[in-house]
DNA sequence: TTGTCTCCCCAGGGGAGACAA
DNA sequence: TTGTCTCCCCTGGGGAGACAA
């Protein structure tokens, strides 16, 4: 009965408007800022491979469920599809806030296949925001006694500056989370040694979101002034549910069918992208593709580097040796370039490294000059239509082969 | 850090252990009872009919999306495909508790089809538990100010009874929920003018299961003197996701191209049936269907009744007319028997009554003699395989035709 | 009979510095 | 510099009867 005359510090947020326009653009610095430094969304326009392979990892992490033999063959779905990719939209789970991005692509057909030339098409690199800080929450930071321990300096450089003179300095913080929902938060420093703090507002925030200790947050402070506020929830282990509405082998069916169909038709499918949840990026750009499959030999024995997210959400390299280039799944899928490399990682971590990685994954240590290699790694294999035309692509490559070719992420 | 030492009342229960079988059976009653009084399953080792096209109202209702244009057809896949039933389980959703039924299809080949003979398999009755209620929370129930009064017919004949000696009178009740946890209550009667309430423990319920005001909670006493709680949420609009992880023409698409391989191999499929979130149960017993398509006659302008749920959960008749036969989806679906019959109703809440309906649902005023129907009511369309080998079980169906068959539900 | 209100009282949580890693 | 602990104080919610629909 209390109507709620002020939107006074520490109230709970209003419930989100309900979207009136469901393409609503959501703010793509924070979504690429949740979505991880190394993901990047091919640019729209653009001509991308598609895999259903890796579209189907991707629906099997997220159903925690593998596919089986119950699966009919698509004998016309090749093993990747060029596509022209019409519209990418970035998208936040309402109830996680889990970031996903879905696309709109376009299967090629023949004709436009073979009017392709390489375009220096590369996806928009996943540019992490120069001021923000990601920290991952301690349980302090989770507990019900007190808020949240803002790291000095993240404090100093992405918070608006405090007025010292008062005593003890303390400010009102509005940033808004992905959803453009406010969350206002009472910002003070204090205590002996003095610190930077979130106190009201916090604990609010923290059981919205469902956060706990080893979840992440991040704030960033934008060109515009803005304070924005992501949250990276911790990689728990089955945290995704099996949806009750259609059985994992029939979104397994649908995935497959939906590409069949879209392929046979040259028309448009939708597809979604869940950076958090599929174990690799299964739409990529088209010149990424050829540039990895086409110019650059690999052989067994070589040594690549591979780049990793961290913990602390940064970027590092692993090394590795190339032990076999073989097809992934030789039943279902042969004569794919899905993950058609299987490495050994030097470090002894390697349990958390995938045993198979895509050419377009890795940088090869000993790199050969940018001409158009005549032999590709695997001629041993049948080409599929998709893959024939590109050959054709080749001899135009080598004219604009000065052009600096820049991988994405 | 302080132990958890006592396990005693109004402590948060555990979390549900994590279910070692995933096929571990819950409680068929209390499915049941959250299911509603309509609802039955059909037998598991009987024939059934599975209808796609309610399916896939189904997924259009759980994705909020209808099914556009974009869908490739599957000529080879009939409106109807008569299946054996392997397979029956029963879940509830872990996060909202809905209830949910997975069925094991495998769809008849043409020869079993016409080994086919009419048994009477019915489907199990909706078993409405008899030692049981049902309240809709009010506000004060799901308030922060007390507990849930208690209606006090219900607390008497559903509640062990209280030692009225005790001044005043109070109890511990345990009821488990459809996940197997534990719920712990106080159950007083108290107050002036005395009154049942469930104070202590409630609001820790209330907040778990996220009820709010409109929500239902039902009690069981069963026979092995077990309190079963269970519950049901108010439909609310837009109440399910979009899921993030198959876009839902992929999803539509998979429903069809799951079934049309199954149907083309004769293999098994796996359906959800989901009762609280569809419109119509899309997979019913062949022997009803067989009762309303082939020994039921219809026509425009004939009187008929049908079942509907009510508000509290019980069971009521409306009466209408029926206006049309017809195809609901002449282009994809022709020759359906899918809610065939257009229908006006009698009343003017007749907003939330279908505006079509099939066959098995209704109840003709005027009903003929059980005897085979020699003349169908839609001769002028063509019979697909499933139904022309139901034209040879129909002169076996006139020697058993003295067996009484039941309607399920 | 039961839904809502108000009142009372206390547990649990927010907000502070102490202290140590 | 920052994670954890403890202490203090106060709010918000549980638990009670009053009252009315």
């Amino acid at each position: 009965m209390s109507s709620s005359s002020a939107a006074s510090i520490g109230q709970p947020p209003p419930p989100a408007p309900p979207p009136e326009e469901e393409k609503k653009c959501l703010n793509s610095e924070l979504w690429h800022a949740c979505a991880g430094p190394l993901v990047c969304l091919p640019t729209v326009g653009t001509r991308v491979v598609y895999f259903p392979q890796g579209h189907s990892e991707q629906v099997a992490a997220s159903t925690n469920k593998e596919v089986d033999g119950h699966i009919p063959n698509y004998p016309n779905l090749p093993p990747q599809l060029i596509c022209q990719l019409h519209d990418v939209t970035m998208h936040a789970d309402v109830e996680t806030d889990e970031v996903y991005a879905q696309m709109t692509l376009q299967p090629l057909n023949p004709q436009e296949q073979n009017d392709a030339y390489l375009p220096a098409e590369m996806g928009i690199m996943s540019k992490q925001p120069t001021n923000y800080f990601c920290k991952t929450l301690t349980a302090s930071d989770t507990s019900t006694h007190g808020g949240f321990s803002v790291p000095r300096r993240a404090a100093e450089r992405v918070f608006p500056p405090l007025d010292f003179t008062q005593q003890p300095p303390a400010q009102e913080l509005i940033a808004r989370d992905i959803h453009d929902v406010e969350w206002k938060f009472r910002h003070i420093f204090r205590g002996q040694p003095k610190r930077h703090l979130l106190t009201t507002g916090w604990s609010v925030f923290v059981s919205a979101k469902r956060l706990v200790a080893g979840d992440s947050v991040l704030f960033i402070w934008n060109e515009k002034n803005q304070l924005l506020l992501g949250i990276r929830h911790a990689t728990r282990p089955q945290t995704v549910m099996p949806s009750s509405v259609l059985s994992s082998d029939s979104m397994h069916i649908g995935l497959l069918a939906a590409a069949a169909h879209a392929a046979a038709t040259n028309s448009r499918f939708t597809i979604f992208y869940n950076p958090r949840a599929s174990p690799t990026e299964f739409v990529i750009p088209l010149s990424k593709y050829i540039k990895a499959v086409f110019h650059t030999r690999i052989s067994v024995g070589m040594r690549f580097r591979m780049l990793f997210e961290t913990e602390e959400s940064s970027v590092r390299r692993y090394m590795g040796t190339i032990t076999e280039v073989s097809d992934a799944d030789p039943v279902r899928w042969p004569s794919s370039y899905w993950r058609s490399v299987k490495v050994g990682w030097d470090e002894s971590t390697a349990g958390e490294r995938p045993p198979r990685v895509s050419l377009w994954e890795i940088e090869p240590l000993t790199t050969f000059p940018m001409y158009p290699s005549l032999f590709p790694l695997r001629v041993k294999h049948p080409w599929y239509s998709g893959l024939a035309c590109l050959y054709h692509v080749e001899s135009k490559i080598s004219v604009v082969g000065a052009i600096s070719l820049h991988y994405c992420c």
